[in-house]
DNA sequence: CGAAGTCTTGACAAGACTCAAACTGGGTGG
DNA sequence: CCACCCAGTTTGAGTCTTGTCAAGACTTCG
C-alpha cells in the first residue's frame, strides 16, 4: 500500500496562498470576520504541494488521510480496472476539491496531475475538525460534495444514453465553461484544454481511434476543432445543440413506467 | 413547474416511524442521548407520504424543496433528456436519502416510486437549520453524500468501460447485495428485485432488448436467472467474477499518462 | 374477452472497436 | 545540425457488439 501523497516537491512557504486571499474552493468557505476560523484553517492544512504532469497524487486502494484542494493545474480523477481499463470520471480544476470519501473506506478511485499542479492538503481528521468548529466551511463542504453529485448525475446520463458525438460535445463543452469561468460558451473562442484525445477517450469511454474520428466529424461539420490542447469554438449554437440534448426542465415528465412489481 | 411533492396519501399519524426507531436512514444521525436534537427532527419533518408505484416523487426541473428520506419501498432516480430517453443513475432502498442538490440548483432529475413506497420529506430549509444545530446529524448527511459519490463513480466506470454483461452483472450483484442487506452475495439465495428489464435497460444505458439477450446469456451459463422481479444467484462466484473485474487495489498504479501539456 | 405492457426471439443495420500502418511534432543524443 | 525515438494523431479495412425493426407469446387487469 502506497502513501497517500507523493510529496514531489515542497513549496518554499508552507501557506496556501489561497486560504490567504480566499479567491476560490474550500478555502473560501470560511467567512472572512471569522478569524479565530480563518487561523485555525491556516494551522490546519499541511505545505502546500507541487506535482508534476503526470505523477499520481494517490492511487486508488490508498487509505483516504487527506482532502485535497486544488490550487492551480488540472488533475484527473481516475478510476481503474484490473485488466487496464481506465474511467476518467470527471477533471478538477483550480478551485476544486478532492480525495475525499465515507469514513472508514478506502479510495476507489486514483488522482493524476494532468498538468503541473499545486494543491493543498489536509489531513482528513484535522478538516473535520475543523469543519465542526468552523460553519460556513462545513457549509461549503456540504456544497462541494452535492455539486459533485449533480455533475455525476449529468455525467452518468451523458455516457449511459449518449452516442459518441453527444458524448465528446458534452465534454468539450463543460471544460470549456468551467475552464472559461463563463456560463455558456461564445463562436469564436479559443479556449486551452490541456488534455490528448486518449484523455477525452477515457473520459468518454470512447476508444482513443473513436475520439479522433468524432473530433475530425466536429471539425468538418464546423462546430469545434480540437489541437493541440486548444479548443477552437467554431459554432457554439452548433455545441450547444450536440452538448445538450436534455432540456433540463420537467419536458417531458410524463413518461411513466407501469407498475408489475407495486409491492415490495 | 410541477409542485416538487406530489402528496398522493397522508399517512395517519404524522410521524415518522423511522426517526422513532431510529433503525435506519437519515434520522439514525441523530444521537439516543441527545433529546433535544430528536425533538428537533420530529418537529422538523413533514407528514409521511405514501406513493403508489408509478408515482413521481419529484420531476426533473422543480424547485428543490425537500430532502427525502426512503421509509420503505424502491425508488428510481432519473435523468431524463428531451427526446425520451433516460438514465437511471441510482436505485435508492429503505433508508436511503434523496432530492438534495447544491444550494440554488434547480433538481436535474427525478426520482419515482418503483414499489409503493412510504416517504418522510423534510423541508430543505427546515433540514440545514437542523443539520447545523445537530451536528450527528449533520455527520450522517456528509457520510451520505459522500457514500453516493463513491457509488456514483463505480457506475459511471462500469457504464463507461464494461460490456453489456458487466453492466448488467454489476447492477444485479449490487442491488442483490444492498437488497440482501449483507456484504457478499451466496450461491443459491433468490433476492426480490422488483424491476423489470426496462428497468434494468436505463439503469445499465442498454436496450431492453439486448438486455432481454444478456439476461439468457447469464441464465445459460448458469450465472443467474432473473424472472418476474426475483433474481435467483445461481453462482456466486461467477457472478462475482462478472461484476468485479477491478481489483479495487492500486494492482494496476503505475499505468501512466505522459505529459504533452505540463503547462498550463 | 380484449387491452396493455412485458418478455422473447429473429433478421438486419449501424455504431463503435480492433488491428495495422503511416504521419506529425517535440525531445534527445551523437 | 541531423538522426532517431517516442507519443500522439490520423486514416483505412474489417469485425463485433449493440441497436433497430418486427412480430409473436405471456401475464395482468379491467
Amino acid at each position: 500500500m502506497r502513501a497517500a501523497v507523493n510529496p514531489i516537491r515542497l513549496q518554499s512557504q508552507s501557506q496556501c496562498a489561497f486560504c490567504k486571499s480566499r479567491h476560490n474552493g474550500l478555502c473560501q468557505g470560511v467567512d472572512a470576520q471569522d478569524s479565530d476560523g480563518l487561523t485555525a484553517l491556516e494551522a490546519a492544512h499541511s505545505p502546500v504541494r507541487i506535482f508534476d504532469a503526470g505523477d499520481a497524487i494517490y492511487s486508488q486502494g490508498d487509505a483516504a488521510e487527506y482532502v485535497f484542494n486544488l490550487i492551480s493545474g488540472w488533475v484527473a480523477v481516475h478510476r481503474d480496472l484490473a485488466d487496464g481499463r481506465r474511467q476518467i470520471t470527471h477533471f478538477v480544476l483550480p478551485g476544486g476539491m478532492f480525495g475525499s470519501v465515507p469514513a472508514g473506506r478506502d479510495l476507489n478511485h486514483g488522482a493524476t496531475a494532468i498538468t503541473n499542479a499545486t494543491i493543498c492538503p489536509i489531513g482528513r481528521v484535522k478538516f473535520d475538525e475543523l469543519r465542526r468548529r468552523v460553519p460556513s466551511l462545513n457549509e461549503q463542504f456540504i456544497w462541494m460534495l452535492e455539486q459533485d453529485r449533480y455533475r455525476a448525475f449529468e455525467t452518468l446520463t451523458t455516457i449511459g444514453q449518449g452516442s459518441a458525438k453527444e458524448r465528446i460535445g458534452q465534454l468539450l463543452n463543460d471544460l470549456a465553461v468551467t475552464a472559461a469561468g463563463e456560463t455558456a460558451i461564445r463562436t469564436g473562442v479559443a479556449i486551452r484544454i490541456p488534455l490528448t484525445q486518449r484523455h477525452l477517450a477515457e473520459a468518454t469511454g470512447l476508444t482513443p481511434i473513436h475520439v479522433n474520428r468524432v473530433l475530425r466529424q466536429l471539425r468538418e461539420a464546423a462546430v469545434v476543432e480540437f489541437h493541440n490542447g486548444m479548443l477552437a469554438v467554431i459554432d457554439a449554437r452548433k455545441l450547444q445543440a450536440i452538448a445538450e440534448p436534455s432540456a433540463d426542465s420537467n419536458c417531458v415528465a410524463d413518461r411513466q413506467w407501469d407498475r408489475p412489481f407495486a409491492q415490495l
